[in-house]
DNA sequence: TCTATTTGTCTAATAAACTAGACAACTACT
DNA sequence: AGTAGTTGTCTAGTTTATTAGACAAATAGA
């Protein structure tokens, strides 16, 4: 990985480094427990000074990613990245079992709200009809993995915002609704900074880079019963189709 | 979209400025000769200087989003993002035909390497086998779309190189080793920032975003056939599942 | 024509990022 | 014990990003 010597891609330089040597090890270049290169030997290689280098493994320390021993060297701590399946049948938490030990979600809230253009045209209604939408964080062994908006037709699932406090998962408040079964329509993959309410809420550092999925899931007759856009940290997950 | 004031995160406010005006454009939010905030609202928006708007503006011109005319305000020039559709039968070009008028696909260049352990794994073969590696940039109506290095097993594909410069799509070479059908079997999606090389055959501005795809193609019988890992622009396109 | 609004351009000052060099503290090895 | 190599810390100077203010140039509408 080469990165840009000329500061005017708006790119801190410490940040570009950080970024390259996360990918060095998230991509399997790095092992966990390799020792990194020296720093003089990384300010060398990135044609940067040794303290801006130093700037970037601080902030890669302070990620979990990294950690420093004085005299010794930098050494990789740990280096794994969560897989999320898009299929479908597209299920959140049967998707990521067995690469987490603890798998919890958390409501943060959900009101009732006339649908914009977009919702409306996923939804299969429309614009200006009522919707009913439900925020929520993800989280994997306490390390938040997503971020996710659902919207629903206020028509068919009046209540889905109370039932849902109390049955944890989706499916679960789809079956009292008489959905025995459901499937993925659609997704939609794209890419892009977070923002600030994204980085507090997916404990990121400001500039991190978001991977993002709007998902349409219907019913066994083709309906659309839900539109999801989710926010996953791309340092964190990858998606596999 | 809110973003970070304090400039601790390495991203420069007037790339988080263009980064947020661009998503409410490609979002949506503001169309094709929409007219945008005027520059002393987008600043009391961003809490920024109107210098600092007027340095995202002026990049956002550059990309041809929007174009500002003197006296009048500032307005959306184009708004739209190609869609490139991935499932069991992903093919590049009829994927993304009907989307731009002319679409082409240029070869960089290839050579015959051995594997490292990602390919290795991809392809089911032993690491330090021997593997041919292809570049190549596709365009749709001159504009780059994505920048894809593929590896195929050598021992059953040896001239593969020599064949996909006279034919020119990938279907036909393997159809000219007797492959007359092939399925995706796995895709991963990933982001990061875009390096030097990247940007320059992408025709991006440094720290733009990529989606990585990292696909493995196989042939009727499951044997796996090519690796590809492919580099969109963010900001140009999304990935349809 | 006049006026309010908007983008374009210039100068200047402050804050942050980056570079440069020197030396201390610690580790591993001879 | 001594030495080479590594990370930790300090000072200082340069470049870039951001803010601030003023005014010119163009537009639209009264």
């Amino acid at each position: 990985m080469t990165i840009a010597k000329d500061m005017t891609g708006g790119i801190a330089l410490w940040r570009q480094i950080a970024d390259a040597i996360r990918l060095d090890i998230v991509g399997g270049k790095l092992a966990t427990g390799d020792r990194l290169p020296t720093e003089a030997a990384l300010a060398q290689r990135f044609s940067a000074n040794r303290h801006t280098v130093r700037r970037a493994l601080s902030v890669l320390a302070d990620e979990g990613v990294v950690g420093a021993e004085q005299g010794r060297g930098t050494f990789v701590r740990s280096a794994r990245r969560l897989s999320y399946p898009i299929g479908k049948r597209t299920r959140f938490s049967e998707g990521l079992a067995g690469q987490a030990r603890t798998l919890t979600t958390q409501h943060l809230g959900s009101r009732v709200e006339n649908a914009n253009a977009a919702v409306a045209a996923a939804l299969g209604i429309k614009p200006g009809n009522r919707v009913v939408r439900i925020e929520g964080v993800s989280l994997a062994d306490g390390l938040p993995l997503s971020r996710t908006t659902t919207w629903l037709p206020y028509r068919r699932f009046p209540d889905f915002a109370g039932r849902i406090v109390e049955r944890l998962s989706f499916t679960a408040v789809f079956a009292s609704y008489g959905i025995a079964d459901y499937s993925r329509s659609s997704t939609r993959i794209s890419a892009r900074h977070a923002d600030v309410e994204e980085t507090k809420l997916l404990g990121l550092r400001p500039g991190a880079i978001l991977l993002v999925s709007e998902a349409v899931d219907v019913d066994a007759e083709g309906v659309p019963i839900s539109y999801a856009l989710s926010r996953f940290p791309a340092e964190r997950m990858e998606l596999v189709v």
